[in-house]
DNA sequence: TGGATTTGACCGAT
DNA sequence: ATCGGTCAAATCCA
């Protein structure tokens, strides 16, 4: 019960943010438009005939996977920000692909992407940034959007339809 | 053993 | 040259 009020009220400002932006669509501080710079290539980075070909574990921490293999899907998609005080579930499963070092921020960057992305392509990227200790509080930057079939969980669809009311 | 996470290197933009 | 973002080998864990 407690945990649903959170997620409500939570959810409940989501919808809020998500609103704001389809009304704007110009959002508060991103007047970053939905460009596809590289369309193409998604996975075809994975090419094992590098140099040499044994270079797997050659090395310990010597250049990881990449030789010559580039960014092709670099996107600039539709954000949108949402700062809440607990890292809640969102309805989909995520997987993280990175952490970074923010030089403004006292707390690193952690990047996630959809969990569906490999099998169903889904190119929904977010962002958790903690940016204040106490009370604790996280900024979450979601891009992109769900193309996955992984339907929001009961809890949150209950919410959706509870802030139509 | 396989999927998820960690983490340092790499890449493009500025 | 620096910085934010991403990749993928190494590692962790159920």
């Amino acid at each position: 019960m407690l945990a649903e009020n959170l997620v409500g009220q939570i959810m409940g400002s989501f919808c809020k943010t998500l609103s704001i932006l389809k009304s704007n669509n110009s959002n508060e501080d991103s007047q970053i438009p939905v460009v596809d710079v590289f369309p193409c290539r998604k996975d075809d980075r994975t090419s094992p005939e590098d140099s040499t070909g044994s270079c797997k574990k050659s090395s310990s921490k010597e250049r990881r996977g990449y030789n010559k293999k580039r960014y092709f899907n670099r996107k600039i998609l539709a954000k949108s920000i949402k700062e809440t005080s607990t890292l809640v579930d969102d309805g989909h499963v995520w997987r993280k692909y990175g952490q970074k070092q923010i030089l403004d921020a006292p707390y690193p960057r952690h990047y996630y992407k959809c969990t569906n992305k490999f099998d169903q392509g889904c190119e929904a990227i977010k962002q958790v940034q903690r940016i204040q200790a106490n009370p604790p509080q996280f900024r979450t930057i979601y891009q992109g959007h769900h193309t996955c079939k992984t339907y929001p969980t009961v809890s949150q669809m209950l919410l959706d339809s509870s802030n139509r009311l």
